[in-house]
DNA sequence: CTGAAAGCGCTTACAG
DNA sequence: CTGAAAGCGCTTACAG
């Protein structure tokens, strides 16, 4: 069996409202009195039930976290910055991979609200996910806007789009084609599409682009860019919207032959610590991703405090152009 | 004010305790009773409480998870399998990163016994972790032998490391380094280095191991690679312990002008979809991450349902040898 | 400085 | 088929 509070009451002699104002701190407590607390805490090995604490204190410390995939390094190195922040503050992190299924995310909230968490951050590309019955549950939306009462933590994907595209152009590629996630969800990665096609209108380029059905499917996204070769053979520069599709251009196009940055040239987007080790020479647009955990975190706890006041509706953060050997 | 059980109760004219039956499909109760409760429940929408539950039943569905670092795919995929599988079982999942610090380990663990966690699943490489405290929590070790009390899953990382060096001698190499993560840490990287040293001695080959001294600093491992090829500038075939010290190998090595693989054969380990979506032509032993992921939580499963009769101690997984364009 | 009592939201014997 | 009571492990007014 597991101790509790009143088996160390016994030994230590004293009333359960001791040893939990020991615990606790709480009230004035002779040094005598708490330290023979202590001692039977040490003697039979006794934790505090943290679940019975919060559900007298309602209050978990308990923030659910909602992401794609965290095989995908943008989502695990999200979570693992979410996470380190959160157990920095005493905070611990529910897990939840929602494969942007809908379905799975509304049960997952359901999940996380049956378990009273404080509060919850969701990379989620579908709306209504926190409708009706999570009205006064505190949220944050990272990567995407949600609705206009969830605050929106997100990197500047308009300006992404734009440094991309205008660095290409620099280069001297004149047939510039986009290649971007599912556009029914509405990624940010729309926005990278609509700032490559604004660039390019503005150069009075034509603006291709080709949208990958399937996030989860690379044989999917290889069909995709093979078709980008043999529609555009004229093609010399690609502006993909995340590093593993680009990873999948630079494959394809070795396999065609073609001379990279000569020939062809690449940018990716999202600049992760593994995509930057594993490909280092990948162009790419490089989003402040332990920023982006750290303030969607800030939000997150002063909702939860019940700070409405000073609370951002969007925070948009900076972006890093990396150029490496594929432009 | 959230609703509760004697809200839906009140609604539907009946007690708490019939509600609660309702929900948990527990005794008779007539069908008229049950619509009336669950219309009761929809209406002012109402989810049961599970740290109200959990504290009576003893039992919360919570899983620790303790991983290095989601960052790293490798544990970012098998974060999301087993977070995928539990979810599929009903299991929550805690997510914990240590950076292999057993301070943050230790602590991680106390929190999770705190938060009555039902089990654990660590992929963690210090001893003494789960002591004293924690000797009824029902625990799996991945990837590394903690206990003999502690049932372990792991994949062959000796035949791993056999077939690697073995597939760098059949295709010529005459000087093979072996490079890997930190030795004091009892990883599964040293049974790799140990199949390495014996296939080189049977060959009559000098094995030659380098040691990162920290695994989550590139320019520490950079350095050390770069120490390597200064130290042995003969060297034509590196088995590197995971993929990304095997990318830095590669980038090094095209740094020095090497030609891949005809100067320099390369083979690194775990094979993830990222590292194989990012780098799609390194030769690497591949790990089956959610063999893995699935065989933890089976045993776990039966350690919380008080199986212990017919649990093995150690479960070792097959790996794959990935011949890409390294080699 | 310390303790008895009530209650957090739920569930389960027990009684009817 | 349904309800009143007790209890999961804790905390906090309230009283002394």
């Amino acid at each position: 069996m597991k101790a509790k509070i009143s088996d160390v009451a016994k030994i230590a002699g004293v009333s359960p409202t001791t040893v939990s104002r020991v615990l606790n701190n709480r009230g004035y407590i002779s040094k005598e009195t708490r330290e023979n607390v202590y001692k039977a805490m040490k003697e039979i090995n006794y934790f505090p039930n943290d679940i019975a604490r919060s559900l007298f204190n309602k209050r978990t410390n308990l923030i659910g976290m909602i992401v794609p995939q965290t095989s995908n390094p943008f989502f695990g190195e999200l979570a693992f910055h979410i996470e380190s922040i959160c157990a920095s503050l005493n905070y611990k992190v529910l897990l939840c991979n929602s494969l942007n299924r809908i379905d799975k995310e509304k049960k997952y909230v359901e999940m996380l609200i049956r378990n009273q968490v404080d509060g919850v951050i969701a990379v989620t590309y579908n709306r209504g996910i926190f409708d009706s019955e999570s009205q006064s549950l505190p949220v944050v939306a990272v990567d995407h806007y949600l609705s206009k009462d969830i605050p929106t933590v997100s990197s500047d994907n308009y300006s992404g789009g734009k440094q991309a595209t205008e660095l290409l152009i620099s280069k001297g590629c004149k047939h510039i084609v986009h290649i971007n996630g599912p556009l029914k969800l509405e990624t940010p990665a729309n926005l990278r599409r609509k700032a490559y096609e604004n660039v390019m209108k503005k150069d009075r380029k034509q603006p291709i682009t080709y949208e990958i059905s399937n996030t989860f499917d690379r044989n999917i996204q290889r069909e995709t860019i093979s078709k980008v070769f043999e529609e555009h053979p004229e093609v010399d520069g690609i502006f993909a919207s995340d590093d593993l599709l680009a990873a999948l251009v630079v494959a394809e196009a070795q396999k065609r032959g073609k001379n990279i940055p000569r020939d062809l040239k690449i940018v990716g987007y999202d600049g992760t610590e593994a995509s930057q080790t594993l490909l280092p020479g990948l162009t790419t647009v490089q989003q402040p991703i332990e920023s982006i955990a750290q303030t969607a975190i800030d939000i997150l706890l002063k909702e939860i405090e019940g700070e409405f006041s000073n609370i951002p509706r969007e925070i948009c953060l900076p972006v890093k152009l990396l150029e490496g050997q594929t432009t």
